[in-house]
Formats: structure tokens, C-alpha cells, sequence
DNA sequence: TATAATATCCTTCAATTGGGGGATTGTCCT
DNA sequence: AGGACAATCCCCCAATTGAAGGATATTATA
């Protein structure tokens, strides 16, 4: 559902003056979108901002100067409104992790059709976020490697004793000092820690305290 | 490009009779792919998963006693390898989210046409991800909820190598294994991580990735 | 009451780690 | 040219850890 009487407001950042064209030629020609503003580097980004007032900035990342993914990041802070749909010859897990943790609203690849374009722009406009089904993909499994063992509160079914002595590992405590601490035979702090290490699936301290620490056991 | 001499083995669970006869169907008609097992609920899933022994697990939302979702949940705690593919009728963002916190490697409809379906099992299994695109909008918003305060406040002035080293560590890897790992002696990697130590004013591997995920360092 | 789970203690052996030392090469900066 | 530092390699020794056994007491639960 797309607003039909408002323009959106698009301005666009890219080097590349071929592909500046292309991309004029596209907002002004279609309905309910306009190019307020076209800018070749974003080493004025502020002020070609305020000049331009976009609703939705074009970003390209390949970019001499400030790169589209540095200047992402500068702009979500200054003007944290405006929605920015970053382009890019690449998908590359790394770039699109950088980008999405800047703030960008979506990330399309520069083979993607005028209309797909078109509908990207309009749909973060409104607030969605706009990805090619390839970055799409990874942007699932980089959800996998970052947020999922953040917020999964993964019940390992650990004991009191198993809770406790984790805790303590995860502040670095070697185990002889453990059972000093904690008033138990050395031995038998080690048999807690291969209980957990069981019910945790890893094979050592580390391992442990890095996923007790990365999952919030703790 | 999909491994042909090698059959990619599917555990069913899915409490429809008819539906389960079609995936059957489906699975062991189709060249590189065998049902190894089809259960009608996940009362025993343990067992059933031993048994059965898959690549990937067709899993029904939809069931009585232990429902899909949670049962991704149990599965991926016990069998973190096997790879899990939900399937159901609704088209239910939180749903969704709900499985890909779980641990959950796609999610299809039920109308996915067999090739689709294939194709998934297939994605999957190669650690790839399947699922509709309307799941990419409530992960993205989470990537920038949980991303945001991820931000280092201390600089412990640690070289690349050193940043490197700890990173593996962070991943719970033995120096002897990183050492083969970026093709450096297992003196050097020990020199380095001593150095970390230093650096981190710590005196162990635990201590060290407490302080580096706490600190975000990595 | 039997069984399971928890908590406690122990031994042995091999692998890994922590701390100390020393050494060379190359780079960057003054 | 000299100094600081990073990166690489090595040795030794003691402490710690990981893996695999075996053992007993208590408690909860079926």
C-alpha cells in the first residue's frame, strides 16, 4: 500500500555517473518518486542532506573518500529519519553485516531490476526493509551466528553446583582455587566442570565460559 | 551444486498420515535423497533421531504433545549438526522468529512445490538457510536492537595478530589446533596469547575471552 | 522399594597451559 | 644509526586441565 499522493523523496550517492543517470532517469520517471538530490562522493554529506531533504537515500559503497558503509553510519546519527538503502556489486557477508550494524534498511545488489528498486525504495520508506532474496539468505544466517545465541535463553539443565561453579570460571577462577573458595575437594570441582562441559557440548574452559558468556548462562 | 553420490538422509515428523505418505513419497522418489525415519510426533524424538540418523529434519509445526518448535529446540540442544527445516500451513511471522530463535535452518510452506522442497532439504543440509521472504524484516530489526550496544569502550592497544589469536580462543580452540590453523608455529601463537595476557592484564585463556566478550574486544 | 539424579571423593595418564628465559628478522620512527 | 616494536621461532619446567576409570551417600521420584 503505497502512499500515491506524497513523492518520495530519494537522494542518491554514487560515483559512478552512468549509473547516476540510470538511476535519475528512474525515480523522476516513475510515479510517486522524485530525485531531490544526486551527489557523486560523500565528502558533504550534511550539507547535500539538508539541501536535498531525502525520505530515502540511494547508497552505493564503492565509493572514494567516505565509503557508503562509514557515511551510513555518520548519517543514521545525524539524520536518523531518513531511511538508507545501500547498493553494491557485492554480497559479501562482512560488508552487509558492517552495513545492517550502521543502520542501513536494506541492501539491494545493482543487477536488481528498475521496479524491484522502485519497490525497495518505497517499501523502507514505509518502514520495512528492503533485501534481494541472495542477501536475504545471509542476512538469516548471519542472525544465526549473532542475535539467535543472544536472545535463545537455552535451558542446559544445569545444577545449582554446575551453575555456581560456571560462574565462577567465567570470572577466571582456576579450579584449585574454585574449591578453595567453595570448600570442596579439587576433584570434585573438576567432576562438576565435566558435567557441564557434557550438558554444554564443548570440551574446555573457554569453550565453556565463551558460551556461557555469549548465551547469558551466567 | 549438490553432493549426487552421496543420499541426503530426512527424518519426517508430521502427525497428517496423508502428508506424511507424500513426503515419503517425495523424498525416496527422488535421486540423492532417502526418508530415513517418519514419526507422527515428537514424543520420542530422541530415540527417533538415534534410529533414524538424518542430515535434516522435516519438521511440522502442527503437532500434538511436543510441537515443532519446541522440539527444534530440544533436537538442536542434543543434536546440534542435525539440520532442521519447518514446515507448516500458516504464514506466522512470530512463528517463524520463534523457530529461527530455536535454531531453526529454514522454514517452507506447506504448499512448496516438491522441487522447492528438494531444493530446501538440499540448502540446508549444505548449511545454507530456506525461508520465505517475509522473515528477513523481523530479523533485520533485531540485528539492530541487539548490534547497536555492541561497542568497545577500552583499547588495549592489541595488534591484528594478537586481536586474531584471541578471537580463536573466543571459539573455545586449543592453541596447538590454532597454530594449524593460520599456519604459525604453536610457540608463536603461545607468544601471542602471552602477550594478550599481558595486554588484558590476565592470566589465563578463561580469564582473557571473559574479559574479551564482556569488553567486546572481539 | 528400586531407580535415577545429585553431590561428593578418588586415581591415573596425556595433553595443554602459564611463566621464565633467549634469539632473529623486518619495519617504522627519530 | 639506534631504538622500539611486531612477528616469528625455540627451550624448559611446573601447574593445570581433559578424559576415563571407580566409589559412596543422599535425595527424590517412580
Amino acid at each position: 500500500m503505497v502512499n500515491d499522493n506524497q513523492e518520495i523523496r530519494v537522494a542518491v550517492f554514487e560515483d559512478n555517473p552512468i549509473m547516476m543517470d540510470a538511476y535519475r532517469s528512474i525515480l523522476n520517471g516513475s510515479h510517486g518518486y522524485r530525485c531531490t538530490g544526486s551527489f557523486t562522493s560523500c565528502n558533504n554529506w550534511k550539507n547535500d542532506i539538508e539541501k536535498s531533504a531525502p525520505d530515502v537515500i540511494l547508497m552505493d559503497i564503492e565509493m572514494t573518500g567516505i565509503n557508503g558503509i562509514k557515511a551510513t553510519g555518520l548519517i543514521k546519527q545525524e539524520f536518523p529519519e531518513v531511511k538508507i538503502l545501500i547498493q553494491t556489486v557485492f554480497e559479501d557477508d562482512d560488508k552487509i553485516f558492517e552495513a545492517l550494524c550502521k543502520g542501513a534498511n536494506g541492501y539491494i545488489l545493482k543487477n536488481t531490476s528498475p521496479v524491484k528498486m522502485l519497490e525497495a525504495v518505497s517499501d523502507v520508506k514505509n518502514g520495512g526493509v528492503a533485501f534481494t532474496p541472495t542477501v536475504a539468505s545471509k542476512v538469516v544466517s548471519l542472525f544465526h551466528q549473532f542475535i539467535a545465541p543472544m536472545v535463545t535463553v537455552v535451558d542446559y539443565q544445569l545444577t545449582a553446583r554446575e551453575k555456581e561453579i560456571l560462574q565462577l570460571l567465567t570470572e577466571g577462577i582456576p579450579m584449585p582455587r574454585i574449591a578453595e573458595r567453595i570448600f570442596l575437594s579439587y576433584h570434585t570441582v573438576r567432576d562438576h566442570v565435566k558435567s557441564v562441559y557434557q550438558k554444554l557440548h564443548v570440551a574446555s574452559a573457554t569453550e565453556a565460559v565463551a558460551k556461557a558468556l555469549r548465551e547469558r548462562l551466567v
